[in-house]
RNA sequence: GGCCAGGUAGCUCAGUUGGUACGAGCGUCCGCCUGAAAAGUGGAAGGUCGGCGGUUCGACCCCGCCCCUGGCCA
């Protein structure tokens, strides 16, 4: 059986070139594990490699939900793993590329989400509204302390799942990740970036987007309520050109909002990727950086049958 | 050369009518994350408040001189 591999780490880090030539060279499909990257227009600000840079190698999960529609976890780790599944299919290995950490997880581990409601859930953030965050919490504490203690009041977000699941399930809301499970048949290869670099990086590649035409690319995807899409609206880019659009900002502030944005979310997807032990570590500028990471691949490939 | 504005955290700036700097945003560092994850969140480190003198019980805030920056006028 062939293994999964995945290719992950921060943004701009190169992680869709490396995946494409892994694919490549092992006649794999590219299977993108990115919540941006699966709207249908947004391009140019989620750096989507364009059809014709795809080298024939067919991507799944990119383009396949509007900007109005909402993404979430679990309906995105059936994708993906419908995709992998597909994939295997047809005897092609599957190439997972992402930088969504949950996403992630969601598609490589035993990851189970409760059901959602989109009645209750309403209800409970109506509730919110009215009567505020801190006491949302305290009723989480009444009916799930565990779950409570693990949530901050301020993260209201999460006070509201942890109840909506609670209601729906009449059972305790698991507020913790579990512990990573044993890298099963999978492959997982990081790219490391030096800090400064990658700041440089990142600040080319924003630059390189506006240069583009972000801003008309999201003033284009106005009228397919790009705006009123609850996730799709907060992409990075897209979050801050809708302000400057709204003339909350100027489009120079757009642009440093967004750099330093991804900036920061580098940060946490560094230190999401860090806890995974599971991750063999390439530096991103390796000149054996292909050649590496198909030993990698290769050993995975082989390792099954070595064990069983 | 003269006049004006300003020199406070790594950066951009608040602030104190003289009583141990409540600082903020960004950056940095360390965390959390189960149906919005390119989202959401907790915490930490960082300043002898341009320099030297003076006034004062006490100055970052007052006075003098000096240095630096920006602008205006010659």
């Amino acid at each position: 059986m062939q293994p999964i591999v995945a290719v992950v780490g921060p943004t701009a880090s190169g992680k869709s070139d490396l995946g494409l030539e892994i694919a490549l060279a092992r006649r794999g499909e590219i299977i993108s594990l990115d919540a941006s990257q699966i709207y249908r227009g947004m391009d140019i600000g989620t750096a989507k490699t364009p059809p014709c840079g795809r080298a024939g190698v067919t991507h799944h999960l990119l383009d396949v939900l509007d900007v109005s529609d909402s993404a979430s976890v679990a309906e995105f780790q059936r994708l993906a793993r419908a995709a992998i599944d597909d994939v295997r299919s047809r005897e092609r290995l599957p190439v997972c590329v992402g930088g969504s950490g949950l996403y992630v997880r969601a598609v490589l581990e035993q990851l189970e989400f409760p059901a959602t409601d989109p009645v209750v859930r309403a209800r409970l953030e109506r509730e919110r509204t009215a009567i505020g965050a801190d006491a949302l919490h305290a009723r989480l504490t009444e009916v799930d302390p565990v779950a409570a203690a693990a949530i901050l009041p301020g993260n209201t977000r999460r006070v509201v799942r942890a109840l909506e699941v609670i209601e729906i399930t009449g059972r305790p809301f698991t507020a913790v990740l579990p512990q990573h499970s044993q890298p099963g048949n999978d492959v997982r290869i990081g790219l490391t970036v030096p800090r400064e670099v990658l700041a440089a990086r990142i600040r080319d590649r924003a630059q390189r987007m506006w240069d583009d035409g972000l801003v008309d690319e999201v003033r284009g995807l106005l009228p397919h309520g790009l705006r009123e899409g609850v996730t799709a609206s907060k992409a990075l880019g897209y979050q801050q050109v809708l302000a400057f659009l709204a003339h909350e900002c100027s489009e120079d502030e757009a642009f440093e909002a967004t750099v330093s944005g991804t900036l920061r979310f580098a940060r946490r997807q560094m230190q999401w990727f860090r806890r995974d032990a599971a991750i063999h570590w390439l530096e991103h500028d390796d000149p054996r950086l292909l050649q590496r990471a198909l030993e990698l691949v290769d050993a995975a490939s082989a390792e099954p049958f070595a064990r069983d």
